[in-house]
DNA sequence: TATATTTGCTTAATCGATTAAGCAAATATA
DNA sequence: TATATTTGCTTAATCGATTAAGCAAATATA
């Protein structure tokens, strides 16, 4: 039968005749323990198949070893390349990570909150979904005094670390190439507002057109959810203007790739007639035709960031208050939708 | 300050001079227990935000609630949607799932088992590595007791739950399909033999080819890790044969998008030159130019098969031995690389 | 009215691992 | 040699929730 009993220390203590005090501080290798009875004690858990019982220990020490990460979604090459490098710093450390997905959705972020709490994790490693506006639920993670760190999607009013690119400059990059393409018309569909990264591009976006002395055009600016089928619905509008743009900046590479789909089905020429840039480096951009140029989020860089600003927070005491707000650089990838 | 003590059953007791054995009761609505104090136990639990210790519980039961799954890796379509609709049905039982990632890494596959043994897991469900040939951990599992279910990448050598398309008769469909458009000579960049899912695609390709008096020509028959790389480098070899194949049909999207890269750089009309198909109707199959002809794998579905096939293990008495073999019909979506 | 049953709780043990406190034997120090 | 310290363990309590066993009061049944 396969459903035997696991071992426990109790069986290794009656083996040995010792207590299960001793064989449990012979397994961490107490000072105080002598070499012969530790010896004895990992000789007979070996035997035995020893497995220690997760649920005892985390339960008396208060202390999980597992930290729990709420993403978007995970079918994006940016968010598995975040998942993967957090792993391993994680990992080394002696954690163990728990993988959630929102999909997007407001309700099922809550859920994977409750989720992760209930399941005594150590801590909370989040990004947002585009749905979440209302905080309670994460303001819910601090009362109860677990680390929370945000990454990519995250917000000011919530006082948590914070791992991101800067968007910013990011959309100054991507208008100050298109402006020295000699592009005098450039749209921008965004994300909503209401979310931090969405509106610091956005913001970029203005900013620059301002610096570089073109007029802001209200019709040029569209709020979306960023998907590939939004993409082709606001490109389409885009085409429908009596004064077209000459180039669109997506703040999404799924987005840009339907705008993408739209451009190619009406013939027009990219980028001879308008430039398109994407947002993200997702692996698909290189392989359509034209690839389409984006912005590179160092994904490996804020995986293991976050990963370590979760270790800080672990080990400092609770004292010190002072925040970790990590901004990277982000880089643009010219590709041929923008040459 | 925030790291205020928890709440426990102790906690509601004494707030309301019982016993911590009523409260529990209270909580799961005990029939022993009057409506007038179960009233009351609710009244304070809320008040005292009381969440119950998920540790405390899963030891005393010696039941975490939690299922463990194992994906290559969560950044294919396939996959995070098999992932998704696992969850939605397990949730409904009152299961939370805890998702890790092997990259494709035997070593990796190994640790994500101990860490979901170690996390107390009720059961596994899994999809095994590209790289895995021994299956002693998966034995492991096995040896505990608790219920393993494989998807899509399974093994026939390990007897257990198994969830997946009918990979012989998916190569049928699309060799018949070939067939019909005229082509004569069809090559298969394919997976390793050794797994099962690649062994049946090969098969089902090398027995349809007999079925219609196609010789077999081992020079169209390639072996690979099926990465876009390979799918490059596979077609570059094709086309440099003395004589060329008029269809190629590859067991994976992403080798199939390498391949009409070499195919789009050398001029090569697709369809009316070679015709080319895919494996697992990722959503790019459908956005490059021309749409790659793909294999719809019915994610959903295995995912609710999946986690229905756990839930049926645990509830069901160890004694029923038969096993859960789940094989599910493919779809061939024609698009314009086979039009 | 006498006995049986039901109701509504309490008591105490348990799931395994960990740890503070303590004790006896061995060893070190004065 | 007498006292102090160290070594190597044991004892007992604990982390919270759950549950078998049991008891007294209330209610039902004969």
């Amino acid at each position: 039968m396969a459903n035997k009993k696991r071992t426990t220390l109790k069986d290794i203590a009656n083996a040995l005749n010792i207590s299960p005090a001793a064989v449990s501080k012979a397994m961490h290798d107490d000072s105080r323990i002598s070499d012969k009875t530790k010896k004895a004690v990992k000789r007979i858990a070996k035997e035995l198949d020893y497995q220690p019982n997760h649920l005892a220990s985390a339960l008396r020490k208060g202390k999980s070893n597992l930290v729990g990460v709420i993403v978007p979604r995970t079918n994006s090459n940016f968010f598995s390349s975040v998942l993967e490098n957090m792993e391993v710093v994680l990992n080394k450390a002696g954690y163990n990570i728990i993988i959630t997905q929102s999909n997007e959705s407001f309700e099922k972020e809550c859920k994977n909150i409750d989720t992760l709490l209930f399941t005594q994790v150590d801590g909370i490693i989040a990004s947002m979904a585009n749905e979440t506006v209302d905080l309670s639920h994460y303001e819910k993670i601090k009362s109860k005094g677990i680390p929370l760190i945000l990454f990519d999607r995250g917000e000011n009013d919530l006082n948590v670390d914070y791992v991101g690119i800067n968007d910013y400059d990011s959309s100054h990059m991507i208008v100050e190439h298109l402006v020295e393409k000699g592009c005098k018309r450039i749209a921008h569909i965004g994300g909503y507002r209401r979310t931090r990264i969405f509106n610091n591009r956005i913001r970029g976006y203005v900013d620059a057109l301002k610096e570089n002395n073109l007029p802001k055009d209200d019709s040029l600016i569209i709020e979306s959810s960023l998907t590939l089928e939004d993409g082709r619905r606001e490109m389409q509008r885009l085409l429908q203007l009596k004064n077209r743009p000459d180039a669109v900046y997506i703040a999404s590479d799924y987005a840009a790739l339907g705008a993408l789909q739209i451009l190619n089905e009406n013939n027009i020429n990219v980028p001879e007639d308008i430039r398109l840039i994407g947002f993200g480096n997702e692996p698909f951009t290189s392989l359509v035709t034209p690839s389409i140029s984006s912005i590179k989020q160092h994904s490996k860089d804020i995986g293991r960031l976050a990963a370590e600003t979760f270790l800080k927070r672990v080990d400092e005491p609770e004292l010190k208050q002072s925040l970790n707000k990590i901004i990277l650089n982000a880089e643009l990838i010219i590709r041929d939708s923008s040459k």
